[in-house]
DNA sequence: TTTTTATTTCATTATTTACTGAAATTAAAG
DNA sequence: CTTTAATTTCAGTAAATAATGAAATAAAAA
């Protein structure tokens, strides 16, 4: 499939985003690919609109798989296997937020912890200990929100953030109360 | 300086994580050391800690300072340059969210504008053009709500997260209004 | 000024990560 | 079963990124 010109724009430069956001070129380009194109595409119309070698696709259609960004398709009358991501912006934003929580909040939270609970923790100094047991607070504050806002509406979540700022006034009423 | 066992953890996970984070080992070791020692250091002491060359730290310290984690200190009776990061973890938290919006998002958002701009729009789809449209609408949403939100005070930040999914009704209380 | 100390720059090297192409595997069709 | 098509694996190569060390620069002390 040949791309027009804006679609071939975003592809790639959602491609050298991905970089930044953690996944590599090929991979974050077929997602952009199929997001743009909006329909099931096969791993040889993947390779070559994109012009890379079939095996990275086959490698990358696989780490799209482990984000949970796509999800195979079959289609009548063709045995090959179809890959389509959603086309729905709120699904996508849900699934990097709890794709990056896990890679880069999870572990840490998890070290994090061990090194409270270790025997060794007591012959750190104290504002060290204080400043682990905050970052490890915040994180997990950070965690569990993150958690719970993706499971509101797309429609509600795009209201609170909308509001922004002006959450503050419902939490003074809150704290008031 | 000798690192106790729970900061050289802490350390080397930093920098382990600083992979997915968007910078490299020896940045995020040199910020997490920094962060741990609660005090200035001077880049020798760095050096010698961390067991890296001197001009990978002379390297970092520059990336830090683009990243705004870190900044110089001069201290009496010492020429040598002295560098600290913030101990305060909700300052580290905006200065991350800052700088990472910053190159992660806005560079997306001006592409995807241009590509609405563009005289070639017309010729993509309708649907695919209305994709671009919602990707655009949605990260310039997050990108206007994440510039208010660590303008709050720590204080009600943390508020706003521990209210999480509650901040709904809210919503609904004003919309309902 | 000259000397000493501190810092940066950058070419080179090392390491990591990404990509390719050929071979192996899997699975449907004949 | 045999053949053909589709896909995956993986060793090898390429490219990108990180780290080193030597030389250059800058700046304070003598």
């Amino acid at each position: 499939m040949e791309l027009k010109p804006v679609a071939k724009k975003f592809v790639l430069h959602w491609g050298e985003m991905g970089t930044t956001w953690g996944v590599n070129r090929t991979v974050a380009q077929i997602h952009a690919l199929l997001f743009i194109a909006g329909r099931p595409m096969n791993a040889d119309e993947i390779t070559e609109t994109l012009g890379v070698a079939r095996s990275n696709v086959s490698m990358s259609l696989k780490e799209l798989s482990n984000w949970n960004l796509i999800r195979s398709m079959p289609l009548m009358g063709d045995r090959r296997d179809h890959y389509e991501t959603t086309t729905d912006v709120w699904e996508l934003f849900r699934t990097v937020v709890r794709e990056r929580k896990s890679r880069e909040f999870d572990p840490t939270i998890e070290v994090l912890r061990d090194c409270l609970k270790s025997g060794d923790i007591a012959s750190e100094d104290k504002a060290a200990q204080m400043r682990i047991k905050e970052t490890l607070a915040l994180m997990e504050a950070l965690s569990s929100w993150a958690s719970e806002m993706i499971r509101l509406e797309p429609e509600t979540m795009m209201k609170v953030i909308k509001m922004g700022a002006k959450v503050q006034q419902f939490v003074r009423s809150k704290s008031d109360s």
